[in-house]
DNA sequence: TCAAATAAGATAATTTTAGTTTCTTATTGT
DNA sequence: ACAATAAGAAACTAAAATTATCTTATTTGA
């Protein structure tokens, strides 16, 4: 290897691609930085001197490939159903294509534990997924209420996680999630909830 | 140190107990022989003689400390209520209890990954627990059936397992639960998702 | 009861990995 | 063109994981 160096921005982002790489491969607990800066075509030193740990670099990367990738994705969705049951088909399938995203960097995922420093990150991290969901059931609320499936919108905000905790719960822990399973959980969970709740 | 060695059962529950001691300090990451076989008071050839990671070690720590503490205290619960709802807020919180036992062996609780291997195991432990808490449930709407609640006692399985998946997502994955969000989950949920499904 | 088999426990040796330091040199900006 | 900055390579250090070897307590069963 000889000149040509890159640096800053284009650097970084070769870091970040190949740390995604790397959590893709062998996963969050094997990440390190001699692995990822030969991915990246770099040196140890290099990482060294931007990140303290491969944690932090992996939450680095991953919010980079969030900001990159999935980037307001969620928050303009154009509602194409013509019921809540619609609304909710849409919105959940959408999740869980999103929320796959994530899974594949945690292959498989089983909880383990993390220092209070790095959960306090991750919380925050999720938290922002959090204001985004509750936006969306609340538009879908809305938006069943103008069709008069539902004569109230306030919902209790655990009720309204509901949905998306039990998915992320299925795919990030059981491991699976079928598409039957959706369906049972609008039908038989959420529908019965929310107009029981809101009428 | 000299003579009386310890083997078999005497010296393995030995281990078992400095593991979950190192689990309960340490975490899972942190989890390794040395430090184990020196709580233990042994060496570390013994250990890698019997396990071939830590994290075998650490399966087997924690169903050793299921078997000999929580065995059975699910199967035999004794029903106090007096309605659907006073039975499952029993459940529910007895459920509470033994999940929180669990969440001490992976401070805060995040999702990793792990081997598949490692996953099938642990698949398989969730499992067993699975069929404590759908016998629970079968038996808390027979009764409810009894009582004249419900008209029928059919459930889908996915239903049934509704809240201990959400419970379980506050607990390890968000990291905290309130007695409010029990009674949330209940009288918004749960209630209204039988009634609707049971009459 | 005594000898052979088994497994515990101690220790040393080896290997691997993480992390640091040093140095050279490409690149940038003034 | 030159000084400042940061990339990249490599060697080095330290610590931890893993393996191997050996001694000896304990069990087994003839």
């Amino acid at each position: 290897m000889v000149n040509k160096r890159r640096r800053g921005t284009e650097l970084e982002t070769a870091i970040y691609q190949a740390t995604l790489e790397a959590l893709e491969k062998e996963g969050f607990l094997k990440l390190n930085f001699g692995h990822v800066s030969e991915l990246a075509g770099t040196s140890k030193s290099v990482l060294y001197r931007r990140w303290d740990t491969p944690f932090e670099l992996a939450v680095a990367a991953i919010k980079y490939k969030i900001k990159t990738e999935n980037s307001g994705q969620m928050d303009e969705i154009v509602w194409q159903g013509h019921s809540l049951k619609e609304d909710l088909e849409q919105l959940l399938n959408r999740f869980i294509v999103s929320i796959r995203t994530f899974d594949v960097y945690s292959t498989g995922g089983i909880m383990i534990e993390s220092s209070q420093q790095q959960q306090d990150v991750l919380k925050k991290v999720l938290d922002e997924g959090i204001e985004v969901d509750i936006r969306a059931i609340e538009q879908i609320l809305q938006r069943a209420q103008a069709r008069g499936e539902i004569k109230y919108v306030n919902l209790k905000e655990e009720i309204k996680l509901l949905p998306f905790d039990w998915i992320r719960y299925q795919i990030l822990i059981r491991g699976s999630l079928e598409q039957k399973d959706v369906q049972i959980i609008i039908e038989d969970v959420l529908l019965p909830t929310y107009l029981s709740a809101l009428n």
